[in-house]
DNA sequence: CTGTTAGCGCCTTCAT
DNA sequence: ATGAAGGCGCTAACAG
């Protein structure tokens, strides 16, 4: 049974509003200051969140529901919020939507259920449907990294489109004409990745090739899969832009075991920053995000909300991209 | 304002006993189900986990500490960890330990805080000073995948020398006698694996050379080094045991940049099953740890200790895992 | 099967 | 600065 705070009311003889008070900063006279500590000690006694959240109404706990908990990209931006989180004083309610658009709403109610002061969500759907409730009871939500087709929340991404075109200078400036893209396809991301893709194409004036262009899931395989496709193409592209980590990865081993070279045979720009890319050969050339603002962003945009309760007009912030040199794209005359 | 158990008791004119029993599984005559659930769905109502965890003294939050969030294998972990849990009615609150001994007794204390109904922990600490708060207060805790020098504690793992020895088999009996080791040298995981290195040489009658023990982190830049210190002795090894992911991935890239070839040129028998093993080429012979059975016990170890409140005698299980072939060993005349 | 009555542990007015 | 009392939303005895 641990202390409970009538225990030191009774240790130190003080009433229990000077200890809550004591508990939640307020001023207390030094020599009670003294007591309430050195009983807090003894007994050993740790304030019940449980029963403080009941009367605040507020848990200092965050719900943040992921796509998939295993992908490194998920990890990583986990990795960050929990520690931005934990530096405010909130605990993580951790949901793993396993890529799935049930699952998803389930958590929704889940959280909601356990009354998290907010949720962060890298979202499966790509309709706002599933966080109608949210919108019913009041809990604030940022999007992180997926933007949705409809309804207005806050967001936190970063600005795919330019992060493309930007990366793709790097292809176009070194003469590459024959350009082929692997990317997902349902995704936000996907989606607007491709767009920044077509968007430097017609700004360089070369044509996008129907047989380049291979959008499918967010995947390893799909990378692989099309990697293998494009370098069997009797006119082979010079080279890929790969929309993602797992793609990138997949069309890597792809030209690793079809026995060509890269960036001799083909070129390979990606996105997302893994420590691999960094450490294999070659290096890839890759747009990096920055994880961990985007990580604080999040966190900000959600506290605020929280500790105003405003509700005002949604913002989507888009954060800039880094580009990352590599050696995987070879320079054409 | 969300609607409480008494809007509800208002709505249907029912008392509070009969709705909670409702509401717990009860029986409840069938018209006043249908009033309740009728209410219900009217109110938007939905039990408030706070309220009742505070009576209860129950949360049903499982609380989940991992070395490190940001790791392929803790995240498949987390993955099976939260579905299962979730079947079982139980939220999980996520802790990233970060590798990071103090943040790790900071956990601790936050989950207790939190009132968590038990841990499950993949600890960072070799000892189990850490866990100490945790026999005070009564809350079980199930050791994952690394056990600890001391303190007594329900513990899951693999039969880590097991697997190394019949994993070494192929080695062995491929003619390998210039076989090197690169293990993390702190963790429980990698002085079991070196062990059951040692016995497996032993056993053969084959002498371990010191230059081809290489004891270190649990990181790729250690699995990268040592590939490459190993590649440039003058008398190379013919095979590595690498033992871990990080590791193992990293001394394949070592390989790959050496220009040298897996397996003509040096064979590689790694640890963990990740996809990305199974995809690059050559295909990596490995250890394929059962992290779904691992998640199941668990578990289930602690829900039983959890519902039955027993303080029996931990139990330490150690599963059995599996060898995976792959393409990555030689065979030696 | 249903209703009444106490709390769970804490925070928050109000007085003092 | 401190104390006393009431209540957060729910469940757990009881009694009927």
């Amino acid at each position: 049974m641990p202390a409970t705070i009538i225990d030191i009311k009774e240790r130190t003889g003080l009433s229990l509003a000077t200890i809550s008070k004591y508990l939640n900063g307020g001023n207390v006279l030094p020599e009670n200051r003294v007591k309430i500590e050195a009983a807090i000690k003894e007994l050993n006694y740790e304030v019940n969140e449980i029963a403080r959240g009941l009367v605040t109404k507020k848990t200092r706990t965050i719900g943040i529901m992921v796509h998939s908990v295993d992908s490194p990209f998920c990890g990583q931006l986990l990795h960050f919020l929990s520690e931005i989180l934990r530096r405010h004083g909130y605990g993580i309610l951790i949901c793993d939507s396993n890529n799935d658009e049930e699952q998803e709403e389930q958590n929704v109610k889940h959280l909601l259920g356990r009354k998290v002061d907010g949720i962060i969500v890298i979202p499966v759907s790509e309709t706002a449907a599933f966080l109608d409730c949210t919108r019913k009871r009041n809990v604030p939500v940022v999007l992180l990294d997926r933007a949705l087709t409809d309804g207005s929340f806050d967001c936190v991404k970063i600005d795919n489109r330019a992060a493309v075109i930007n990366a793709m200078d790097v292809l176009l400036r070194n003469n590459h004409k024959k350009i082929a893209i692997i990317a997902s396809k349902k995704e936000y991301t996907g989606r607007e990745r491709y767009e920044g893709f077509k968007q430097a194409m017609k700004k360089a004036g070369v044509k996008v090739n129907k047989q380049y262009v291979c959008l499918g899931s967010h995947s390893l395989a799909w990378g692989y899969e099309n990697m293998k496709k494009l370098l069997a193409l009797r006119e082979r592209p010079t080279a890929v832009f790969t929309d993602n980590y797992e793609i990138t990865l997949g069309a890597m081993m792809a030209v690793n075991e079809s026995g060509l070279k890269c960036p001799e045979d083909i070129s390979i720009l990606g996105f997302d920053d893994q420590i691999i890319f960094h450490l294999i050969n070659p290096p890839v050339y890759m747009v990096e995000q920055p994880l961990q603002e985007m990580s604080e962003k999040a966190v900000e945009m959600l506290l605020g909300r929280i500790d105003s309760g405003s509700l005002d007009q949604p913002k989507e912030i888009s954060l800039d991209t880094r580009l990352i040199e590599g050696s995987s794209v070879k320079s054409l005359p």
